[in-house]
DNA sequence: TCAACTTCAATCAAAATCAATCATAAATAA
DNA sequence: TTATTTATGATTGATTTTGATTGAAGTTGA
């Protein structure tokens, strides 16, 4: 059997049970157990599936990430309550670093503060910050065609060698013990490295994202303050605020006008 | 039996079951494994399948119709021309550098070339290369909010990482003497660094910039190929060719039409 | 903790597959 | 016709994949 279809084979075989202990792939592909070892850590490197003592499970990989123009269409009333509260945060001076995608696109047309200068890897934020005549730096990088952000090795090194005050990231899960995570692995080096880059760092999260794991997690929940609505899910931010030393900042004082 | 019809064969078995190892292919077509083998280079190179080990798979085919892009947009009829003469000079699997503004923008509609890696500084290039699934690098840097181009000390130290096969670039002046030039000190250096990182460069001129001289030169006459059009200065394309080792690419061989 | 057991990564030799080469046969040109 | 190119099949040695073996590392249960 050639390698390429053993690999499918063991992909749907995990696709129907979860997890597959390694004589179950042996048994069903007939290959060898060492050669099964070597298919899962090829699988691994690509991150296809997840291996575990025993055998291999399959990577808890939360459906697919909703396309960018599924998501711009406009901005719900949670996303532009987070952005009046993010963009409230921002001084006058302030270098801020503002990662790609809707929730954190949405708080720029609330900056107020003068003399922002704003560095970022997301081409929407591009647009939104040239329109508001902020001087914008971006990381450059291999642009990823879903989320339309940067990505990659210059990314990394860009952000590596800048410092900002503030940063501002989305994120697609939120949970309690495996903290903040998105679903590109790559993605979530880039917000790892510009938390630690920045001396306040800040997530944005609507209620949605509430007890959501996805495949890579970028910081744990103490390392970032969170933006967020009350929501329907008040009780989970209660948790939030107990759990960890996580600083909620709700946005249930403003008004949903703008 | 021809080659063209054991070719035919292969395809249509690949289509049928997704995956095929060299012997079924030895025994579907009756020709020696050596002959079934260098079909298989041959139809990789074509990309019309993926060589595994043992055999060969079907590649997802991804065809999208480059003529949506191509009509809605509203170049002039001369950057179009200039458009479709740089395009062609793209190879499968070249690696570009493509300059921010609207006479390279408007050559991207136009590539048909396969496996192309896109790098810019423009972000308009980035938007025309994503509609056209190009695998796209950016540098990053300061957003010069005119020209959106990216400039300064991030782009130049990103392009000075890359090697282009081909670099193509605007201008907004070209004299006989001073040769190309920018207004922009900053976007003369991104230009002047992208034509030496690359193997081959070209600058898109329109007549209108024939004789002009502007503030910061980027380039002789004789560091890159010229890509014109003839228009109503041909005597100027005349002395250009004389004065100096240029290559000259006119246009006027393309029909207008599209 | 210990010992019994399982799973693991590393290694090696055999088998399968590969690219490169060569000589022959067919097709094409001179 | 003869020369030249092209396609083919066989052969060779190199590379890749594979399965068995080994000792190390991890797991379990008392």
């Amino acid at each position: 059997m050639l390698t390429f279809e053993r690999h499918e084979k063991i992909l749907n075989l995990l696709e129907k049970q979860k997890v597959a202990k390694l004589a179950e792939l042996v048994e069903e592909t007939g290959a060898s157990e060492s050669t099964i070892r070597r298919d899962l850590t090829l699988l691994e490197n690509d991150q296809k599936l997840k291996r575990i003592h025993g055998g291999a499970s399959l990577l808890k990989r939360k459906v697919e990430e909703p396309s960018m123009a599924e998501k711009q269409t406009q901005f719900t009333n949670e996303k532009k309550q987070m952005g009046k509260r993010a963009a409230g945060l921002i001084q006058d001076g302030d270098c801020v670093y503002i990662d790609a995608g809707t929730s954190t696109q949405a708080m720029i047309p609330y900056i107020g503060a003068k003399d922002v200068v704003i560095v970022t890897n997301g081409l929407n934020i591009i647009e939104e910050s040239l329109k508001q005549n902020f001087r914008t730096y971006v990381v450059g990088g291999y642009i990823k065609s879903g989320t339309r952000a940067f990505i990659g090795k210059g990314a990394v090194q860009a952000i590596s060698e800048y410092r900002f005050d503030k940063a501002f990231i989305g994120t697609n899960g939120i949970d309690l013990d495996f903290g903040y995570s998105t679903p590109d692995p790559e993605e979530a080096q880039i917000k790892n490295l510009a938390i630690k880059q920045s001396n306040l760092a800040y997530v944005l999260a609507d209620s949605s994202k509430f007890g959501d794991v996805t495949f890579a997690k970028f910081a744990e929940l103490e390392e970032a303050g969170l933006i967020t609505t009350e929501g329907d899910d008040d009780d989970f931010v209660k948790k939030l605020k107990q759990a960890a030393k996580v600083e909620v900042v709700k946005t249930h004082d403003l008004h949903s006008d703008n």
